[in-house]
DNA sequence: CAGATACACTGATCCGGGTCAGTCGATTGG
DNA sequence: CCAATCGACTGACCCGGATCAGTGTATCTG
């Protein structure tokens, strides 16, 4: 086998065995790079521009401001994500998207996503499962909201950022390189950065987890899962759900 | 015009306006009638039986059950809904869909989903959007989650209703029939069921909306809006927005 | 090198919403 | 027809996490 060529493709590849046409239009969507500095903002809320872009390297962020000015961070993305995808068929976007680190983005319009879906059906289902489990992961994310304390929300954050890694090759049961502050953990749990800190600090103690210094550590990796409550379906399935 | 003859096709048109063929192949999609008693099961959490349904009649309710026992309710569904799309691609549903009426569905087939997308491209890219309209609200019921008190989150659900209810001609700004208990509410809002009811007090006492007996009136529209930092886009647009 | 800025971290106090433990109709059913 | 059940509703008390007001440290900048 190949080495995949980019992140998207290393995490397709565990939903379905591509063949040569399906890779050559994957690469093909990667023409038209574009490069953005970390904090810049790569969509804005209420923009009507319709472009979606294929992260490549890099931290993202996505969120909604509140008229309060307080502000939800909504997902995280990581290499091999798509950014924008909704704000591409409703035609206006519902929220902002800012790089965390400096950020390598493939810019993919509307055109690009109808010709690929025609001329690689196969590569086309592949992108809708990567969609849903995105949309999954933030059904996953409302649900711990709703109904999860801070310390069990913490961690299945933790978790969820684990497993999506894994797919791309950047992190493994061991730990990962994670750029995110307290405070953007915060705004993505719902949290004061204030009990973030505290809620890190109860994890470290209880040997679950460590997050210091840009990295997360696993000290108990099922403990932490056991702790959090964490569907490991999205951690274990290994070789391509589709043949 | 004619007459739209299913909640669906309505929805849809506000998006696009939709020729002859699409709309014979969305009534083709309309074959397999099933009914569901209230409170019944119709797709379960972790089940692999791979079926969409469109909704025909009733309302549903879209849940996750945690290991602690509680529940959040990911989201409602109206008549013109898609139930268990996401359980399609992803091969096992994620989450529980239950009656809270009588239920009415027309069973969807993934085969008969790829059909339309070839045979009608414009019905296609319209159901996407809808999909994406789904998923907006979800994110919107995430931040309320995170970063709404519980009086702004609880008037936000019921405006919500209220916006995707009238693109079905089932309410309009004076109120809406709402089957929906204060448990419900609270399992959807991460709330109570006491507190529920603490806030509904407030908004009936504030003159802004009364929820009693099945029904949701609208005693003061734009001051609740207002109160609860609706985003009106989801409201505003008539006609289609696609040419 | 001083000042500014960003992030991690801490203790004290406060409050929104949970929990408990009920009451009161309206239905349902044996 | 009485018992059981369900949903709306209420008051008393409690606690998880917010808020406020800091400290300490590293990095960046003029």
């Amino acid at each position: 086998m190949l080495m995949p060529s980019t992140h998207l493709e290393r995490k397709l590849t565990a939903f379905a065995h591509l063949n040569p046409d399906d890779l050559s239009a994957l690469h093909s969507l990667h023409s038209r790079r574009r490069h953005f500095a970390a904090g810049s903002e790569i969509v804005h809320q209420g923009q009507h521009d319709q472009t979606a872009y294929i992260l490549t390297k890099g931290w993202v962020v996505s969120y909604k401001i509140l008229s309060s000015g307080t502000r939800q961070i909504v997902d995280f993305q990581i290499p091999g994500d798509f950014l924008g995808m909704r704000s591409v068929l409703l035609r206006t976007s519902d929220h902002n998207v800012e790089g965390v680190t400096p950020v390598e983005a493939a810019e993919v319009h509307i055109s690009d996503l109808l010709q690929t879906l025609t001329m690689a059906p196969r590569l086309g289902l592949a992108i809708m499962w990567a969609a849903s489990r995105d949309e999954a992961m933030i059904v996953e994310h409302l649900v711990g909201l709703g109904r999860r304390n801070a310390g069990e929300r913490t961690a299945h954050l933790l978790l969820e950022l684990a497993a999506r890694l894994k797919l791309v090759a950047m992190g493994d049961k061991t730990g990962y390189d994670c750029p995110l502050s307290q405070y953007m953990l915060a705004d993505a749990l719902g949290l004061s950065a204030v009990h973030v800190n505290r809620v890190l600090r109860e994890l470290r103690e209880l040997g679950l987890v460590t997050f210091q210094n840009g990295r997360v550590q696993f000290d108990d990796f099922d403990g932490l899962v056991k702790f959090a409550d964490f569907d490991r379906t999205y951690l274990d399935h290994d070789g391509p759900l589709l043949r």
